[in-house]
DNA sequence: AACTACTCCTGGAGGC
DNA sequence: TGCCTCCAGGAGTAGT
């Protein structure tokens, strides 16, 4: 669930609030979260400033001097910064709610800064993932990763998006932009709210598109990721709860409440087995 | 090559 | 209230 907007609000937020702290200590509760190249623990760490955070897709890179920390929050991790030094964050799931006590009781990994600031990592499903990796294996691991240019990149052009396309002219869009090899940072639900944005089906061929239609999907996924970003994906992660018909999110979670475009119902189906929702008037089927 | 099905896991929603 | 079933979804893998 947290896709790129939530992931980059993350990114945000550590690197406003805790960039240039000192890790003092930290508490790993679910020694299966982690990942540690041989040899290594996060003992290694502690002592060192965290020097740089950044994002590809939806995996985020803590740089520290000895080794490097990658996180990926999977379907339901959530990061929660916390303390009297510092405003706090909270990014990725939604549940437990953002203003929940700390440590839940899925917070697997507690990380602290000195004084009382923590970044907590909670996984009610305990599909999130961390790695601890030395600098020189950090390469590697990124190409194993086999990721595309993130959304963000100004390296994400439709030039790259029409090449992408064009070597998968059989694969269906929807599955295609959740492939995080042609372009990093999309999941399910951005990827519907991009497809309504450019008025396409997502069972349509890569192939069947015009130039027309490409362009109009690279702005479809860029206008989505305005809109989501200000809000850091809260928005559209308690959609249900928080958002009236007619704002952002236009489509997901919407079945049956009217197109904000043109008044149809919206229809929920399942593409590539996830769920899918789409106007079937603005999204005519192939 | 590209699809489907399955796996990891558990909270929350809905039915009865 | 409480038990049951279903659903949510990123990404890797096995099978077709």
């Amino acid at each position: 669930m947290p896709e790129l907007p939530e992931v980059e609000a993350a990114r945000r937020g550590i690197a406003e609030q805790l960039l240039g702290r000192v890790l003092v200590g930290y508490e790993l509760t679910r020694p299966a979260l982690l990942v540690s190249a041989p040899g290594l623990t996060l003992d290694a760490l502690v002592g060192s400033r965290l020097e740089c955070v950044e994002r590809h897709g939806k995996y985020l890179f803590l740089t520290f001097e000895p080794a490097v920390l990658v996180i990926h929050l999977k379907l339901a991790g959530q990061l929660v910064a916390r303390g009297s030094g510092i405003p706090g964050f909270a990014a990725g799931h939604p549940v437990p709610a953002y203003d929940a006590p700390l440590p839940h009781k899925s917070t697997h990994l507690r990380f602290d800064f000195g004084g009382d600031a923590h970044l907590f990592l909670t996984d009610i499903r305990h599909f999130a993932r961390v790695w601890l990796l030395p600098h020189d294996d950090l390469p590697a691991f990124r190409e194993s990763l086999h990721l595309g240019p993130d959304v963000l990149d100004p390296a994400f052009t439709v030039e790259t998006l029409r090449q992408g396309l064009a070597r998968r002219t059989v694969g269906r869009l929807k599955p295609t932009l959740l492939d995080q090899s042609l372009v990093a940072g999309l999941g399910n639900i951005y990827v519907d709210e991009s497809l309504w944005q450019a008025k396409l089906h997502p069972e349509r061929t890569a192939a069947s598109l015009t130039d027309a239609e490409i362009e109009r999907l690279y702005e479809g996924i860029h206008t989505t990721m305005e809109l989501a970003l200000p809000t850091g994906g809260a928005r559209i992660l308690n959609s249900k709860a928080q958002t009236e018909v007619g704002k952002f999110p236009f489509v997901h979670g919407r079945e049956g409440l009217p197109c904000p475009r043109c008044g149809t119902a919206i229809i929920k189906t399942r593409v590539n087995n996830r769920g899918t929702y789409l106007c079937p008037h603005c999204q005519p089927a192939p």
